[in-house]
DNA sequence: CACTCGTGGAA
DNA sequence: TTTCCAAGAGT
């Protein structure tokens, strides 16, 4: 007997679904991975443009992996977490030195790529390959937090209660689950949002268990915001933002110019080289990343 | 496992 | 204005 939550969350599916490029039918594995990379923790709206550039520029793994990290953390721009373009950039090496320039459609091959983890290796393989898996991302653990558990958020980790419920949930079959995944997301992403819940939308609102307790607010661990001016976050991010508008080489007092902290600034630039985000050229000069190998 | 790691838009 | 948080991964 299916899930009480599958006919009602594919048929909204069918109708609400948005028309994004990386889900039309002819978007490819690396496709799909691509934004699914650029989607880590980075909003639809401003993956879009990105994403057109990135496949445009280099539309398979081989194309990426032939050219220097430092133009991927370039094309990269401002999407944050800059390290994922370092990622991608391994990750599609790998594909092209072990797995003949194809994104390999097994699960644990994909999770052994750089910057592939749980998430994204079960996003690639239910979304570029239709297998069945259980993708918990955080609108998928939201939903079924509300619906199945009856409370307003997941906890902050996903836990094995987690995966047991979604595995639950999944049809039976490997297409229709690889659609209900992606079907449930949408769910948490346009209607069961973390906010202001549109549960007047909401195709199983009458199932749902958070609803029919009356809403009761989130207790738990306090979810810490994240401050971030002043931090080493938004210095590395002005630090790298100064490398990246550059062409070529920067002098180190170019880099002075942008941090007053030095000490905080220094640290900041260690950590972006051992990072590999930055490439120490002679004294004094920094770069992107060549991916030439640095003479210690 | 708690923490780090960018950025920008909406409430 | 401040706060929240957005298709997580790696350590």
């Amino acid at each position: 007997m299916p899930h009480a939550l599958n006919e009602p969350i594919l048929d909204w599916y069918a109708d609400n679904a948005r028309d994004l490029p990386w889900r039309r039918p002819d978007a490819s594995a690396w496709a799909v991975m691509v934004s699914e990379f650029m989607l880590q923790q980075t909003p639809v709206t401003r993956v879009l443009p990105m994403y057109e550039a990135w496949l445009a520029r280099w539309p398979t793994p081989t194309d990426l992996a032939d050219a220097e990290p430092g133009d991927a953390v370039r094309a990269w721009g401002r999407l944050g977490y800059p390290r994922r373009a370092l990622r991608l950039h391994g990750a599609a090496t790998a594909i092209r030195d072990q797995h003949n320039g194809e994104v390999p459609d097994d699960h644990d091959k994909l999770l052994a790529l750089p910057g592939v983890g749980e998430y994204t290796a079960a996003a690639v393989a239910s979304f570029a390959f239709r297998q069945r898996h259980a993708v918990l991302d955080t609108n998928v653990r939201r939903v079924l937090a509300r619906t199945v558990d009856g409370t307003e958020y997941p906890p902050q980790a996903t836990t094995a209660a987690e995966r047991r419920t979604a595995g639950d949930a999944m049809p039976l079959d490997d297409e229709t689950a690889a659609t209900w995944a992606v079907a449930i997301m949408e769910l948490g992403a346009l209607v069961c949002t973390a906010r202001t819940p549109r549960c007047a939308d909401c195709p199983v609102a009458a199932l749902c268990a958070w609803r029919l307790a009356g809403k009761p607010p989130y207790e738990g661990p306090p979810r810490r915001g994240q401050t971030y001016a002043g931090t080493d976050r938004q210095c590395r991010g002005k630090l790298l933002a100064v490398l990246r508008d550059a062409a070529g080489p920067v002098p180190k007092t170019a880099l002075d110019a942008v941090w007053e902290d030095a000490l905080q600034r220094a640290r900041a630039l260690d950590g972006l080289v051992a990072d590999g985000l930055v490439e120490p050229v002679a004294d004094g000069v920094y770069r992107l990343p060549t991916g030439a190998p640095v003479n210690a």
